[in-house]
Parts: structure tokens; sequence; C-alpha cells
RNA sequence: GGCGAGGUGGCCAAGUGGUAAGGCAGAGCUUUGCAAAAGCUCCAUUCGCGGGUUCGAUUCCCGCCCUCGCCUCCA
């Protein structure tokens, strides 16, 4: 087994990561809300949230990885309504789009992925639990809500003293106009009692009909999925207060336990040095890259490409950066093929090889992730190993073993790597321009270079650059 | 107002109390009929600004400026 050193948000310090029970990394994510696409600030988490997993996995450690769908919420409700569709109709296609994003970027799936809607009863029976014990209450019009006095700890996780959760009530004027009745304007609701604008959107529960807060959700498929004590809770840095601090409340209120015993908070991206908002127009999600010409992976090597703690200024520039890398490192991956070396290994060939302790020259890139998951340093380690490297003096034993250390990186990374010929298929050039490149060939073999140029001037005007090679040519869309 | 993060070459981005990784772009060379592609080489006396501590600070301390996050349902 590998040790895996983390920041914990709740100590806030570098902690080694390890299973309470010794085999298994139990971790939950907190997942998506499903009413429209996600975009690629939100990706930055789960693609991080990935290489944290790869890296335990890689590291000797099997994995437990449990992400929710968030299916009922305020946006779900509004929106499905909007849509004219009903919401399990309209957050499953969004679950769907998630997905399909998912893969794309080649995020493991969790291998749990409970759904808020699919776990009332067990969200009510959690209340009720609370309730019994103090640590919850029913107002009259049939809300619940959790008392944060009869949680001394509350607040821990943020860093928040009781007198600024105060200062932020008095300085919040939305607080004091809100609609349901609590005893203090920092308790939260576990229950909101039915209201008409909900629609068919409600649940039968001991106070009335309404449907679960957003909070409690995390907490009750955790209690079913991870039990009461559990390794590892991760999401972006927005929830750190109040979610995060709300559930550590709940579940260890409802259940004893210690809750997580780590905390991996992913800082936000940044687009063009600034936050992204829907008026700026610089929400992007995957679709609207592609649309400009830039696949998953090259988000993918972006969003790896900066520290996850730090902020991370996201350019459109930046992608073309990533495809060029990307590019590199797979040229560099053929040169060793060339040299005779062996297929990569899967990612789950990988796993079960000990092929993390053969690095050689990526052993620092390794070491890099070690430490705190520093994926940018890791890169930087391995563009100096490849730099450092003569493919073509390898034999083929040392040049197998290097293209397996190179993917044993990179499959922590998650990232796979392009054709490095990106000269284009015969299908995908036209006629007409087979017609100039075959003529500009005969020119030149006439060294006729006047003609071989003005051709390979009309190509360049088509679209089509010409590349010769020793003996023969290919073409490259510009 | 409170708490927290960050400001490093044209762009992106690491890092350390001992004199600035890496990627992209750019320049030169090799190659080529000339190119393109590729490979190789070069590219921050300097790390927001001003003080201080130190033999020595980008790295520690103080002040200031700017950006970003959280302060009750946003990854």
């Amino acid at each position: 087994m590998k040790t895996l050193r983390l920041f914990d948000t709740l100590t806030r310090q570098a902690r080694e990561v390890k299973p309470i029970d010794g085999s298994t990394l139990r971790f939950y994510c907190c997942g998506p809300t499903v009413y429209g696409p996600a975009h690629i600030g939100n990706f930055r988490t789960f693609v991080l949230q990935d290489v944290f997993r790869r890296m335990v996995e890689l590291g000797g450690v099997a994995t437990l990885h449990v992400r929710n769908i968030t299916d009922v919420d305020d946006k779900t409700i509004r929106d499905s309504q909007a849509a004219g569709k009903s919401l399990l109709d309209f957050t499953q296609a969004w679950t769907e789009r998630f997905h399909a994003d998912c893969e794309k970027l080649d995020c493991f799936p969790p291998h749990v992925e409970p759904s808020a809607v699919a776990h009332i009863p067990q969200q009510i029976a959690m209340i009720e639990r609370l309730i019994e014990a103090g640590n919850a209450y029913a107002s009259d019009d049939g809300s619940v809500y959790f008392k944060i006095s009869s949680f001394p700890e509350y607040g821990k996780l943020a860093h928040l003293e009781t007198q600024d959760l105060d200062m932020g009530r008095t300085a919040n004027s939305r607080s004091n106009t809100d609609e349901y009745e609590k005893d203090s304007v920092a308790d939260f609701v576990l229950w909101k009692s039915r209201r008409p604008g909900d629609g068919e959107n409600f649940w039968q529960s001991p106070w009335g009909e309404g449907r679960p807060g957003w909070h409690l959700e995390c907490s009750a498929m955790i209690e079913e999925y991870l039990g009461t004590d559990f390794d590892l809770h991760s999401g972006g840095v927005d929830l750190v207060f109040p979610h995060h601090e709300n559930e550590i409340a709940q579940s260890r209120c409802a259940c004893g336990g210690d809750f997580a015993a780590h905390w991996f908070h992913i800082t936000h991206l940044l687009v063009d040095g600034g936050k992204m908002s829907k008026s700026l127009g610089n929400l992007y999600t995957l679709d609207d890259l592609a649309d400009k010409g830039h696949g998953a992976m090259e988000v993918r090597y972006v969003l790896a490409g900066g520290h996850y703690r730090r902020p991370l200024n996201f350019t459109l520039g930046s992608l073309d950066d990533a495809r060029s890398a990307l590019l590199r490192i797979a040229r560099f991956d053929q040169a060793l093929a060339d040299a005779g070396a062996a297929p990569a290994p899967s990612f789950a060939e990988l796993v079960e090889s000990s092929a993390v302790y053969e690095l050689g020259d990526l052993q620092p890139a390794w070491e890099s992730l070690s430490d705190d998951l520093n994926t940018p340093e890791a890169l930087g380690h391995v563009f100096t190993a490849i730099k450092g490297a003569d493919a073509k003096s390898l034999d083929s034993e040392a040049a197998t073993k290097w293209r397996c250390a190179l993917h044993v990186i990179l499959g922590t990374l998650g990232l796979t790597l392009p054709n490095p010929d990106t000269s284009a298929d015969e299908s995908e050039i036209p006629d007409e321009v087979k017609e100039l490149a075959q003529q500009r060939w005969d020119a030149k073999q006439a060294k006729d270079w006047g003609a071989a140029d003005r051709l390979r001037d009309e190509l360049a005007a088509l679209g089509w650059v010409v590349k010769d090679t020793k003996d023969g040519y290919s073409m490259e869309r510009i």
C-alpha cells in the first residue's frame, strides 16, 4: 500500500488517507443537482475526485465510492414545471446527460449512486430520531428544523463562531423574510411543508405532506451505504458551509459515530480571471466547448493542470495548450511503441500489477501526486522525464517499462492520449483535394518546384496542408 | 464587518529561508528543393506594492492595493 497525504478541511493539515477498516477506502461525494447540464466548474470537482480515487486504487487500496443525485429541491421542481414535465422525467433526463458527460471525461462511475427521491423513508426516519433526541422540532406549519443550539460543535468544519453566524443572520435580510417558521434564523430545515408551488411533488410524513430539505438526503444516504463512520467526504468548497456543516450536525446527532474522518474540498474554477456566471456567458458545458472544437480530454487536462486547493483560471486558450501538450506526450508514447514497447496496460491491469513500484524516471511524478495530489507538479515531472529520455535508444524491455510507468501517471490523472498521427484519413479528404495533392506530388517528383508550390498554396486555400515524408505525403486539415 | 484563498515571464501553472519546475506561445538550429511536421537549444537577476526580521526572502512578519470564495439550501 502506498501512502497518500491529503489536506483535511476540518483539521487544516495534510493527513494520510487510509481506510478505517484497513482494506476499503469508503468515501462520499456530493453529486449534482440535476436541473440542467453541469458546467466545467462542476467538473473540476468531479474530475479531481476521480483523480483521488484513481490514486487510492493504484496505491493498492480498494474503494467504495458513493455519490448522490439531488433530484428534488427548489430548482428541480421549479424547472421541471417550467418544462412541463414530471419531476421524475425531468431529473432523469438531466441525470443521463450528466452520466454522458462524466463518461466523456473518463470519470469512473461511483459504485453507488443513490437519489434523494428514492430515499424519502430513510430521511423521514432520520428526522424522527432527531426530534426524539431533542435535536429537531416541528413548527406549526408542518415543517421540521434542526436546532443548532443542540449541537455545540456546530461551525467547527467551517471554523465559524456562533457570533459570526449571528452576524450573518442580521446581515442577510433574506433570512428575515423566510417564509418558514423557525425558532432561530440559524436553524435549518429538515422537512419542508407542502407549498402550492410544489405541485404534485410532495410526500406523506408524520408532520403532514411535504418534502425533505436539501442537506438531509446526504446524511440519510451516507448512513445507508457507508454507516456512521467512513473515510472521506468531498465536494466543492462552497459546500463546506452550510451543507457539510449541517450534514455533520444531523448525522452525528442522529447516528452517533464520528461521521467523515477526512474532508476533501475542491476550490472553485475561475474563467478569464473572474467568477463564472450566466450573464457573462462564461458558464461552459462540455457541449459548448465541443462546439468550439475542444474535446473532453483537453478539458480534463486543463482541470488537472491546477492544484485542487488553488483557484484555477480557465481560458479557452488553455484548451489549445492542452491539446498541444497531450499530443506531445502521445508522440513520446508512440516513440516508445516504435522502440518495441508492449501495449500500455489498462488501468485495471495497472491496479492488479505492481507497476507503481517501478516508475523509474517518473517516480517524482508519483511523489508529487502522493503529496496532497499535486497534479500540476506531477505533469511537470512527466515532461521533464520525457525530455531526459531518448526513446529511440531504449531496448524493448526498457521501453515497455517506461511506457508502463508513463501510463501509471496518466492513468492516475485519468488522461488518455490522442492519436499522435494527426493526418487525415483517406475518407475525409475531398476528391478535389486529393487530386490537387497528387498533382503537386507529381510536380515535385518532376522537380517543378514552382508548380508544386503553387499547388500547395491552392490546397492551403482549401484548408489543407501537405506534409511530405520520406517516400510520400500526408494531408492534414488546417 | 467576520472568516478564508490567491496575486510568479505573452498565456496557463508549480515551488523553496539559499538564490525561480513544467506546459503553451515565441526565437534559433537540425531536417527539407522551399515548406510543414518533428527533434534539439534558447527564453523571469526576478516572484502585486512598501517596510521589517535574517548572512541571505519570492518563500517568515507588518501595512497597503487588487482578485476570488464563504457568512444559510451555488461544485
